[in-house]
DNA sequence: AGATATTAGTTTGATTTGTAACTAACAACG
DNA sequence: CGTTGTTAGTTACAAATCAAACTAATATCT
């Protein structure tokens, strides 16, 4: 028989599943409305914005994500001309995605959002909450 | 110009999916593989034989789930021969929906298996930490 | 060199999800 | 009553995701 002391809402995925869908609604909602694009595109974006110039391998490796989803979301954001391709002369296989000025620019706006939209969502957290909050998140994605 | 201290990893939408996702994957795989469940059906089992028989309206309100998707899982649950229907005599347009002994069973398996799975999550969390934790993910969860 | 294996990235088809329109039962108002 | 509005749940179509097969370039092995 089941004792029934565990609850759904201690149920660490889904705890997190439900927190991080909450969380995101509203800067979703942001770059939906204002670029179009979708989350997917938003990392990949950001990926360039904030670490550089890399290959489309390397950013499924930092952000964990599939190579089909980091294709379709490069063609998408080559699509609104916030970036673009350079094929490697050493390995023409590879090619180097850079973000264009104007991609730049929405980095850059996105940029500012996101911390915005992340001090509005800590402001109900202590700061000892917080930084336990991010070492957890850490320790369980690395898991 | 962007300062650049403000890292992905430390945006709260962001850091939480990557959690969210890590800790789903493994107790995904137990229900896909030997349920054929998806997440939704697993959530609306969960709800079923957590807090007792009740209608598709309250699983969405309880689980913050849209209306077609728990129509859906109800559909697949029901073919799998989990979860039974009955009409409402007093309101035809309800259902109450509940378990069959088979759904108690499959039920009774995977709330043993998530609590073993919480527990392999946690334990890599010092008891302050898992409570903090907690807490913060209802607050951002209520937001 | 020539066959075989890897690798980076794309395309395709099947599942899954999201949005909006729909049906059927009930409620409220004249 | 009958018209209009609301509610519970379903269906249909579009958009997004996933897995697997594919292309083209490079590496390896004989």
């Amino acid at each position: 028989m089941t004792d029934n002391d565990f609850d759904l809402g201690r149920f660490l995925p889904y705890a997190l599943n439900q927190a991080a869908e909450a969380s995101s609604i509203g800067f979703q909602k942001y770059y939906r409305q204002r670029y179009g694009m979708l989350r997917t595109e938003w990392r990949v974006l950001f990926h360039l914005g904030r670490y550089g110039a890399m290959t489309a391998k390397a950013i499924c490796a930092r952000a964990s994500l599939h190579k089909t989803k980091v294709s379709r979301a490069v063609q998408a954001l080559e699509q609104k001309r916030y970036l673009a391709r350079s094929v490697q002369e050493e390995d023409r296989r590879r090619e180097t995605l850079s973000l264009t000025r104007q991609g730049q620019e929405v980095y850059a706006d996105l940029y500012e959002a996101a911390k915005a939209y992340d001090a509005k969502l800590s402001a109900h957290l202590t700061p000892q909450e917080r930084e336990i909050l991010n070492r957890c998140l850490q320790k369980i994605t690395k898991v």
